[in-house]
DNA sequence: CTCTTTAATTAGATTTTATTTTAGTTTAAA
DNA sequence: TTTAAACTAAAATAAAATCTAATTAAAGAG
């Protein structure tokens, strides 16, 4: 039953993504197929990379011009945590995250917190908040 | 009294800069100085630029150089807010932030929060942790 | 106060790497 | 079939950060 439901879901899925003006090209579908479940917050590099094997033709601009298209549309959201590139989430709702120091690796933490919006934005139009860990990650502290 | 007094501050903080190791150069003391009391998260460039009136001979280097020394020493932080590039921030204390969206201005936020460690770091090392809050700050907000 | 040593500064080139552009080609969708 | 949109390859851009070799200067010793 999960297995004969896979193609039903996959179809919704494309429906959905032409439903909001995607056009739906194999290389958009890869990307979206790989940014579905990712939470590596990946870069554009990264994302060239891993699709470069199955589209060796595959060009920078399609990765950019995707997610350009994909963050307008509101199905991914650009994280600004790296101060060397731009990675990107395709998980948009309020979450929270850890910086390794070591490695740059970037974990989602999922757990809420009462925040308040302090005085000092009073004058400032505040849309969002995410608490941002940083330390070291499982691997990086073993190394040390 | 006050103005008296400021020679003499001037002179311990002189002292201190020589007690951690610091070979006082005029173009490090005037990094040090831009950097005293400076809430903008200057990035290199923006020292550059505000330093370059004054010592017109000023090198990147320099900058980069002293940077690198004041972090070791740990009288200055590198703050990862910025995909672009590295941004400073010689106030060390835990505090938090706000990200203007529209302009890239980086706020200091002093409030308290209460976080606790979530259980999906568990594993993780966390040495520290900031919230960061993100929207128009108040010119961006009147310019929409 | 002068000398010596050691570290810092300079100018400018270079590297690096992310991102954007361009112009021609291909293709999804109606 | 048509056409607007997307794709490609490669070059261009842009900007941050690093490096180099020669020069200068701070700090400590005498």
């Amino acid at each position: 039953m999960r297995t004969s439901n896979i193609p039903k879901e996959r179809a919704k899925k494309l429906e959905f993504y032409k439903s909001i003006g995607l056009k739906l090209t194999p290389q958009r579908l890869a990307i979206l197929e790989y940014l579905e479940n990712n939470t590596e917050h990946p870069s554009a590099e990264d994302i060239y990379s891993a699709l470069k094997e199955r589209f060796p033709s595959m060009s920078f601009a399609t990765i950019y011009n995707t997610l350009e298209v994909l963050i307008k549309k509101g199905l991914v959201k650009e994280l600004g945590l790296d101060s060397s590139k731009k990675r990107f989430d395709p998980f948009t709702h309020p979450h929270h995250h850890f910086v390794c120091k070591g490695c740059g690796k970037i974990l989602d933490v999922e757990s809420r917190f009462e925040i308040f919006i302090p005085e000092d934005l009073s004058d400032c139009m505040v849309e969002d908040f995410q608490v941002v860990f940083s330390g070291l990650c499982p691997e990086c502290k073993e190394k040390e």
